[in-house]
DNA sequence: CTGAAAGCGCTTACAG
DNA sequence: CTGAAAGCGCTTACAG
C-alpha cells in the first residue's frame, strides 16, 4: 500500500535512519545529504506511518475529551476550546460523549482504549469517587468541570459557590426579594448543582435576608425543557418569585419560555440570571444575564495540566494534584436589566 | 510499561499465538488452554496493546468526522449523531473542526493523519473541487452536507432546493406575499445557499408570482450575529417584507431577535422559516417553524457508506460513487401559526 | 489444536 | 555525520 521509509532510503541511497533523521529534522545531517532525501521523499510520496512511529515511541499524540453530552451548547463551546489548546501541543483530541451515564463514564475512566491515547480529560457527571480511585494509572487523567472530588487528580473546576453568590447578589441588588432556584439535585452534594444552591443560601443569608426552600425547584437533568417545566411548577404554587436564578443557560432559557407563555414579563415580572454563557443567551428575544466561565482558558488549562503529567509519567515523584480554578465573569443582559424601588 | 502477550503467554505457559487465538476469540482453542490462557490474562491485568495491533492489521478503528464549526448546534448535533452510527461498527469518532477554512479543509481531505484514520467523512464549505480531485485515494472519504461537488465520491445531502421550496410554500399558503431570504452568497453556484436560494425562487414562480431580487439578503456568515444584521439590513430598505425564509436556524434566530428590538411580532407582522431544527428554536419566546433534515439518518447513511468504502479498499472494481439524500421533513411552529386572510 | 518465525514501519542505542 | 541491528507488541502464514 503505502511507501516506507526503506523504499526511501532505496531511493535515495542511504539508510533507513538517515531519512528517519531527515524526516524528524534531526540536525545533523549535510545539506546535500538532506535534499537529495528530500527529493526521494518527494517523488515518492512518502509520508511517515504514525501508528509505526507511535509503537516505537510509546506516544500517540491523541488525547480523550470525554463530555456528557455534545448537543448542550455549553460542552460543545468548551470542547471547540480544548480542541485548539491542544493543537497548540500537537495533540490531536478525540471525542468521546458518555450521555452521562455512569457505566460509559466508569469505562472512559477505566482507560477504554488506553493503549491509543497519551491521556485523558474527563468531565464526568455520574461517576462516584471509588470509580475513579479503582482506576489505573494509566493515562494519565485530569478531570474538568464542576462536580467535586476528593480524589488524587488534578481539577480544573470554578468556584461554583462564589459565582452563584454573585449572580444572586446581583439579584438582590435589583431589589428582588423572591429569588428562586431552579435545577436541585437530591443527590449528592458536591454535585455542582448544590454548590450553586449553597451560594444562592450564601447570597441571601449575607443579604440578612432568609432562604425561602420553596423557592427551590430539583430537575430531572438540565436541558431547556426540564428548565420550562421546573418554571411552571414553581409558577403553579402560592408564593411567585420575583426572580430566577437557574442552573445553566439552558434551564434559564426553558424558564424564559414558560414565562413567555404565562404571560409574565422578563425582567419587569421575573429577572433570570442563567450560568455557561452559552452563545444563544444573547439573541433571545430578552437576552440572558449569565455567569460567563473563562472557557477557552479553562480548556488551556486543563491541556496544559495533562501536558504536564504526560511528561511526568513514570517518575518517582510526580508533582502533587492540584485544583485549579479558571476565571469567570457576571454577564448582565436584558433578563436583568430593570432595578426596582 | 505494559504488561505485553509474551508475559501472559509465559505465564500460562503457551506461546503468544495461543493467546493472540484466545484474545481474539478464535475457535479453534482447546477450553482447557483457553481457560489457562484467561486466568494469566486476568492475573496481570494485560489489555491488548491496540497501536501494535494496528500497525500488524493495516487498521484503526478510528475514523475522522470533519465538520465546520462544534460551536454551531446543527454540527454538534450530527456529530453526536455520526459518533452513536460509528460505535455500531466499532468505530471510534476522531473530531475535526475546520472552522470554515480552505486550509484546513484541504489538510483534512489531503489525509492529514491518513496513517491513523480508516477513513473520513468530510463536511466541506469553501473546498473546492480541484482540492477535491488532488487527493489521494487513501483514506477513503465520504463527504457529508449540503456543499455540491461534481467530483467521484460518495455525497449525503438533502434535497436542498426541494426542501426551500416547501418552506417558502408554506409562507406563500400562509397569505404571504413578500417572502425575503435570508443567507445569500455571492459565491459558486453549488454552495447550499444558493440551493435554497433557488428553491426559494421556483416556490414563488410556481405560485404565479416574481421573485423580488430585492428581497435577499447576503450574509457573512450563517450565524445568529448574522441573521440579525441581515434582518436590520433587510428592514431599513423601502419595502417591508411579510415573511422570511432563513438559510438556517441560526440566522433565524438572530434575525427575530432583531425583530423584537425594532417592535415588530412574529408571526403577526413578519412571519419566520429557518433550516436544521436545533433544539434552541424550540424554546424561543416564539418557537421557529424550521425545516428538519433526518440528523440520526444522515448520519448513519454516511458511516455506513464509509464502511462499505474501507471495505471496498483496493478492489479493482469498487462500487460507482452515489449521492444518497436522506429524508427532512417541515415543521410548523408559532413563527408561522397565523394564516392571513 | 498449538508453536516458531517473520514482519508491519518506524526509532533508539551503539558503532564508526 | 551515517549505518546496521535490534525491537516496540502484535498477527499472519506455515508447519506439525
Amino acid at each position: 500500500m503505502g511507501v516506507s521509509l526503506k523504499d526511501v532510503a532505496l531511493r535515495a541511497g542511504v539508510s533507513a535512519k538517515t531519512v528517519s533523521n531527515v524526516v524528524n529534522d534531526y540536525p545533523h545531517v549535510t545539506p546535500r545529504t538532506r535534499q537529495r532525501v528530500q527529493r526521494a521523499i518527494d517523488e515518492l510520496g512518502y509520508r511517515p506511518n504514525l501508528t509505526a512511529r507511535h509503537l516505537r515511541k510509546g506516544r500517540t499524540g491523541l488525547i480523550t475529551l470525554a463530555i456528557p453530552e455534545l448537543g448542550n451548547p455549553y460542552f460543545a463551546e468548551v470542547a471547540g476550546a480544548v480542541i485548539d489548546a491542544a493543537a497548540r501541543h500537537d495533540l490531536t483530541v478525540l471525542l468521546d460523549h458518555t450521555a452521562g451515564l455512569r457505566e460509559k463514564e466508569i469505562l472512559v475512566s477505566q482507560g477504554f482504549r488506553s493503549h491509543v491515547i497519551d491521556g485523558l480529560i474527563l468531565s464526568p457527571i455520574r461517576l462516584e469517587r471509588e470509580d475513579l480511585l479503582a482506576r489505573p494509572e494509566d493515562p494519565p487523567m485530569v478531570l474538568l468541570g464542576e462536580r467535586e472530588y476528593d480524589v488524587p487528580y488534578d481539577h480544573i473546576m470554578i468556584d461554583n459557590v462564589g459565582a452563584a453568590r454573585i449572580a444572586v447578589r446581583h439579584l438582590l441588588d435589583l431589589g428582588r426579594r423572591r429569588v428562586a432556584f431552579l435545577g436541585a439535585r437530591r443527590e449528592s452534594a458536591r454535585q455542582p448543582a448544590h454548590l450553586r444552591l449553597r451560594g444562592w443560601r450564601e447570597a441571601i443569608t449575607s443579604a440578612g435576608l432568609v432562604p425561602d426552600e420553596s423557592m427551590v425547584v430539583a430537575t430531572e437533568g438540565y436541558d431547556r425543557a426540564d428548565g420550562a417545566a421546573a418554571m411552571a411548577c414553581l409558577l403553579d404554587r402560592d408564593k411567585r418569585p420575583d426572580a430566577v436564578f437557574a442552573y445553566n443557560d439552558l434551564v434559564a432559557l426553558g424558564a424564559m419560555r414558560t414565562l413567555v407563555e404565562r404571560g409574565l414579563r422578563v425582567p419587569e415580572d421575573i429577572a433570570v440570571v442563567g450560568f455557561d454563557d452559552i452563545e444563544e443567551g444573547r439573541y433571545g428575544a430578552v437576552s440572558l444575564s449569565t455567569v460567563a466561565p473563562d472557557k477557552s482558558g479553562l480548556a488551556r488549562l486543563a491541556v496544559d495540566c495533562l501536558v504536564e503529567r504526560i511528561a511526568a509519567r513514570g517518575e518517582d515523584t510526580p508533582p502533587a494534584p492540584q485544583r485549579i480554578l479558571p476565571g469567570y465573569r457576571l454577564i448582565v443582559r436584558e433578563s436583568t436589566a430593570i432595578r426596582r424601588a
